[in-house]
DNA sequence: AACTCGGGGGT
DNA sequence: ACCCCAGAGTT
């Protein structure tokens, strides 16, 4: 089953900037917390952008917060950005400016969680890390459980799952981690599975084997966006990446009829350091 | 374990 | 309309 999603990656990879070689380790990082609930396709501009401009962790430390949230732009959770630049001066501080080894120097770094920690060491060392993203769930579900879907939350016998499917070389670990991600992001995709371009389809997946049955229905219902705090932050925040700043009535009028909302959110975003008091209004920090 | 936290494109 | 996307941090 190596074998098999190794040799299709070598010919239906993408392409991908952050995968070229001698890209430094730093830019792998910065790659990763953009990819974290964010597509690649909208990450791409983004990161090219960043590391022109901030090439080194030192360069990032050093920058005007504001103009790093501005160029965040709209990928989406702006505190990753604010953690993004406590990252690159932590290590400075602490590691000399070098992003650090290892997966436990690399959890206690601000936004370097489980997933990001592993994927630095498998991608940027080139070290042998058990990866679990949102792909890799899926095709372990797939291919060894015969699940139409991973369950929603992540357990440590998931984790178990990914841990005794990591090759045991590191070298083939390296390999293996890259390339059963880019099957579940390009072939083994949550909605409509293109199985008949699967390396692994009647090749020892458990799902196909079993006639691809169907999800056991999901009874919880997702939060609408519409009329949420996320969405009311997001529009103050598209304010301040525009202006700079954001008078009082410009964000009573963002709602109306809810001006504790408004309060509410601005109140958050304050809370976070996403954003700055400036008399009744707001400034990015 | 359950919540919150953006934004947009595919279906 | 709804779903999903290389998750992290807090409660």
């Amino acid at each position: 089953m190596v074998d098999a999603v190794v040799d299709w990656f070598a010919v239906e990879g993408r392409d991908l900037p952050w995968r070229h070689e001698g890209v430094s380790a730093w830019a792998i990082l910065v790659s990763e917390v953009m990819l974290q609930q964010t597509p690649v396709v909208r990450v791409l501009p983004r990161w090219q952008e960043w590391m022109e401009r901030w090439p080194s962790p030192a360069a990032l430390a050093d920058a005007p917060t504001a103009e790093v949230l501005r160029c965040w732009d709209r990928l989406g959770y702006p505190r990753r950005a604010l953690r993004l630049q406590e990252c690159a001066r932590a290590i400075v501080r602490e590691h000399g400016g070098e992003v650090p080894r290892g997966e436990e120097a690399l959890r206690a770094l601000p936004g370097i969680g489980e997933y990001t920690a592993a994927a630095v060491t498998a991608f940027a060392h080139r070290g042998r890390a058990v990866v679990v993203d949102t792909n890799i769930r899926r095709v372990l579900a797939r291919s060894v459980r015969g699940r139409a879907l991973p369950d929603r939350s992540y357990s440590a016998a998931e984790r178990g799952l990914a841990t005794r499917s990591l090759p045991g070389q590191r070298e083939r670990s390296v390999a293996w981690n890259a390339a059963v991600m880019e099957l579940g992001a390009l072939v083994c995709t949550a909605r409509s599975p293109r199985c008949a371009h699967c390396p692994l389809a009647d090749n020892g997946c458990a799902w196909f084997a079993a006639g691809r049955p169907a999800p056991v229905e999901d009874t919880r219902r997702r939060q609408a966006f519409e009329g949420t705090d996320r969405q009311m932050r997001g529009r103050i925040m598209a304010l301040l990446r525009r202006d700079g700043t954001a008078t009082a009535e410009q964000l009573l009028a963002l709602d109306e009829e809810d001006a504790p909302r408004v309060h509410r959110c601005t109140a958050s975003l304050v809370s976070d350091g996403l954003a700055v008091p400036e008399g009744e209004g707001l400034r990015l920090p």
